[in-house]
DNA sequence: ACCTGAACACCGTTCAAGT
DNA sequence: ACCTGAACACCGTTCAAGT
C-alpha cells in the first residue's frame, strides 16, 4: 500500500511484509510480482533476488500465516485437559484466519506443506497422547479436524472469496425461485429465518457453525477414548477402527 | 484427446466432454481455451460461441460433476434409515471423487454454487427431517459434513495435487531429518508402520480416514438426535445449539 | 551484490473480417 | 450462424546489461 521505505534496502522479509498487506487489503488476486514490487518501490525483476519466483512468494505467504498460528497457540495459557487444550489451540487458529481471510483459499491450493505445520501437528498429537489417546486415533483426528485445526471451517462453495462484492439479495432470490424445486431447503432457510433470538450475520453464523461441529468432533473422540473397553488408550495398535468401517 | 469429429458441429455439450476428458488425463493445469480447442480440432475462439469464457467452462465441469454426484445417488437403490441412507449417498460421491480426482481441487476454488447442488442437498436434508431432525440441526450437519457430503475428505495441503509426481521416499526422508523436532509425529508414523496387518496404500489410507470421520459425525449426530430429552425431533426451533457453546 | 530495461513465452479475450 | 486470423492486455520469467 504504502510507497515509503525506498532508501531500505529489499529484503525477503519486506518483500513477504508487503505481500502480506496488500493481500489483507485487496486479496489474493492483486498479488502479481509486478504489483508487489510497485509496492515496494521497486521493478518486478528485483523481487527474484530475495524470492524464488512467484511459487516461492505463496509459500513464503503460508508460513507466515502457519507461523502465525503456532505464535497464537503459544501467547494464550495452556488449558486444562486435552479437549479444552485442543479447543482453545483450535479457536485461536481461526482467529488468525479472521485476520486474513485469503488463507483458507491460499493453504488449500498448496500443494507443499510448509515445515513449519509439522510442529503444530505434533503439538497437537502430544495432546492427544498425553491424554490418553492412540497414535491410531490421533493419526485419524487429524484427519478427521482437517482444516478446522488450522482455524477454519472448509467451505466447499464459497461465494464472495473470489470478489469481494457478494450480491446476498440475488443469492436469496435466486433461492426463492427455486422454492418448489427444493422444499427442503427452502423450509429449513424460513425456519432459521424465524428463529431470530440469537444474532447472526446473515443466516449462516460461520462461528456457531464452526463450534458446532468442533464440538462434534471432541465429543465423539472423547467417547472413544473413554468408552467401553479400552484398547485404544496408549500407542497399541488395534486391528479394527471406530465406527462402522 | 482425440482428434476425430472433424465434422460434428461443435457444441457446448461436445466443449465439456472434451474438456473433462482433458483434465482426466492430463490434469486442470492442462485446461485452456487454447489446448481444449486444439483437442477439439478448432481455433481457441471458436470455443467463444458456445461457452461465456474460461469461468463458464469451469462452471460446466463443477455442473458436470455435480450432475455426476445426483446420478450416482439416484443408481443406488435407497437405504434403511436417514444414517445408512446418508453414509451410502457420500460413499456413492467418494467414487464419482475418484473417478475425477481434480474435482475437490476445482470445487473448492469455485465460487459459485452451482444450480444442481441445491437439489443434492435438498435430498439430504429431507432425509435428515424424515429421521427426526429439526431443520436447524440438519442445517449445521450439512456445514459439519462439508466437503464429506460431496465424497472428498478436505486435506488442507495435497502434495502431489498440482504437479502427478509426488515423491513419497523424498517426504519420508524430510520427516525422518525433523524426527527429533517433531518426536510425536515421528512415533505417531512408526506405530502407524509397525502395524501393516491391513494394507494401506503408504502409511494414509484415505478411505479409512474418509469412513472414520464420517461415522465419527453421523454417530454423533445420532446422539443428538435421539439424546436425553427430544427438543431436537421435529423442525421446533430450539434456542440453544449442540456442544458446549 | 543488487537492481534494471527489454524481450520471450505464455495466458484469456476483443474485434473486424470471412463464409 | 458459426468460425477465424491478428491483435491487445495482461501474466511469470530469462537474460544481458548496468551500477
Amino acid at each position: 500500500m504504502s510507497e515509503q521505505n525506498h532508501r531500505l534496502p529489499l529484503s525477503r522479509e519486506r518483500a513477504l511484509a508487503a505481500a502480506v498487506a496488500l493481500v489483507d487489503a485487496e486479496g489474493l488476486q492483486a498479488l502479481t510480482m509486478r504489483r508487489l514490487a510497485a509496492e515496494l518501490g521497486v521493478e518486478a525483476m528485483s523481487l527474484y533476488h530475495h524470492l524464488p519466483g512467484k511459487e516461492g512468494l505463496l509459500d513464503g505467504l503460508v508460513e507466515t500465516v502457519v507461523g502465525e498460528i503456532g505464535a497464537a497457540a503459544g501467547r494464550t495459557a495452556a488449558a486444562g485437559d486435552w479437549r479444552a487444550a485442543l479447543r482453545q489451540r483450535f479457536l485461536s487458529a481461526r482467529e488468525v484466519m479472521l485476520r486474513h481471510p485469503w488463507a483458507p483459499t491460499l493453504l488449500t491450493s498448496r500443494s507443499t506443506i510448509p515445515a513449519g505445520l509439522f510442529a503444530y501437528y505434533d503439538a497437537v498429537v502430544a495432546t492427544m497422547v498425553g491424554g490418553g489417546f492412540s497414535y491410531r486415533i490421533a493419526h485419524r483426528a487429524l484427519h478427521a479436524f482437517g482444516s478446522l485445526a488450522l482455524g477454519f471451517a472448509q467451505e466447499v462453495f464459497r461465494p464472495g472469496a473470489a470478489d469481494a462484492s457478494f450480491d446476498a439479495d440475488a443469492a436469496e432470490a435466486e433461492l426463492a425461485a427455486m422454492a418448489q424445486a427444493v422444499p427442503h431447503l427452502t423450509a429449513m432457510m424460513v425456519a432459521e429465518a424465524h428463529d431470530a433470538a440469537d444474532p447472526t450475520l446473515g443466516w449462516c453464523d460461520s462461528q456457531v457453525e464452526f463450534e458446532f461441529t468442533l464440538d462434534l468432533l471432541l465429543d465423539g473422540l472423547d467417547r472413544l477414548r473413554g468408552g467401553g473397553e479400552s484398547p485404544w488408550v496408549q500407542h497399541g495398535a488395534v486391528p479394527g477402527g471406530a465406527g462402522s468401517p
